[in-house]
DNA sequence: TCAAGATCTGTACATTAGTACATAAATGGA
DNA sequence: TCCATTTATGTACTAATGTACAGATCTTGA
């Protein structure tokens, strides 16, 4: 890219500001909203910005899910690297699933847009199965792979019911629903 | 509606055809590729149909989304309501999860365009919150409410790995899982 | 059979969108 | 300082979209 050039760009994280600006736009008002012109406004950089720095507009929408993607896998992998033992990994899931330490309402909107769009945007695509990889991969840390798989399934499945259902969950129901599925297969994983 | 006239509609299921149209254009292409003019064409009759029918674009997508969510309801509440027993309705939910039987891949790619539109289109989250409760109320005909959350939230998530990841679930893990939870959170219920 | 009225359709229009690209600004070496 | 080159911007253009609505078509009662 620039290796044949001898200057960078005068503005260098204009780029990232466009990319952030995008995802604002898609987790507050929907892909949909998110076209060159509001996302050039709410950025506040000239239109013309926009089609310098990205080829076209999938382009752009695919950086914005790019960098939701990374935060939240971030954050998983930290949370979870931090847990020392099993048990309090357990309560870090508890807590990626009850609360919105880690992912709030606004993100998971934004998820569920990634998601939609993964259906026919290949780029998308290959962004949410490495989204789902990195978070098994960091349950990985601390459960067989069958755990990782279930667990990971309540952890994508049941914020939904949180953000349409408004009202927080139940962390008792949950906490118990955490520690059956890794007391029921974590022992099978072992008797093999 | 029709209370005060006298002829019903030249062509009465027309409504529906074109809200079927809509429905396949959604799953298969996403919401951003359903406008008046590909579902029209799709549903094989006029544009002005359309807005003859539907007051605007929302409102037909929105009666997309209705049929998906009755269709899928209904067929959840069959496949719980025929399992004769709580063994029984736990190999349903299995099923549920792990195959394309109830929700193939082009139905669940609609699904995730429902949630996301459920973002921001008030309609379509009342929608999404229906479904949801409907689909925990069959399997409330089998368990405790708290297993049905727990239960659910696997059904929910679940599913989304078999689609991005392409291959097919292991039914092992699926199993166990299902039955952890169930005897795990049932236990608990009744000892309150 | 025939009008009156409901049901339906094709076209036209304003708006918005993505994008190309000519032009301007900035940069750094000579 | 000044020019060559990269970086950046504003505008203009084409395509597509939602929607209104005038007119056409069909149905029914008399």
């Amino acid at each position: 890219m620039s290796s044949n050039t001898k200057r960078g760009p005068n503005d260098p994280d204009r780029a990232d500001r466009i990319t952030a600006a995008a995802l604002e736009i898609i987790a507050a008002e929907g892909i949909h909203r998110a076209s060159h012109r509001t996302i050039a406004a709410r950025a506040g950089v000239p239109l013309g910005s926009l089609t310098y720095y990205f080829a076209d507009l999938r382009e752009l929408h695919e950086a914005a899910f790019r960098l939701l993607a990374e935060r939240l896998s971030a954050r998983y992998r930290t949370a979870l690297e931090t847990a020392p033992t099993r048990d309090a990994a357990a309560n870090v899931v508890v807590g990626l699933i009850v609360g919105d330490e880690y992912v709030d309402a606004t993100e998971m909107h934004a998820l569920f847009q990634m998601y939609a769009s993964g259906n026919h945007d290949e780029g998308v695509r290959r962004l949410c199965r490495q989204w789902l990889e990195e978070s098994r991969a960091s349950l990985g840390l601390h459960f067989s792979p069958s755990t990782c798989r279930a667990l990971d399934a309540l952890v994508e499945g049941w914020p939904i019911h949180r953000v349409f259902e408004g009202g927080h969950l139940d962390r008792t129901v949950v906490d118990q629903a955490v520690r059956a599925i890794i007391a029921g297969l974590e022992d099978k994983e072992e008797q093999r």
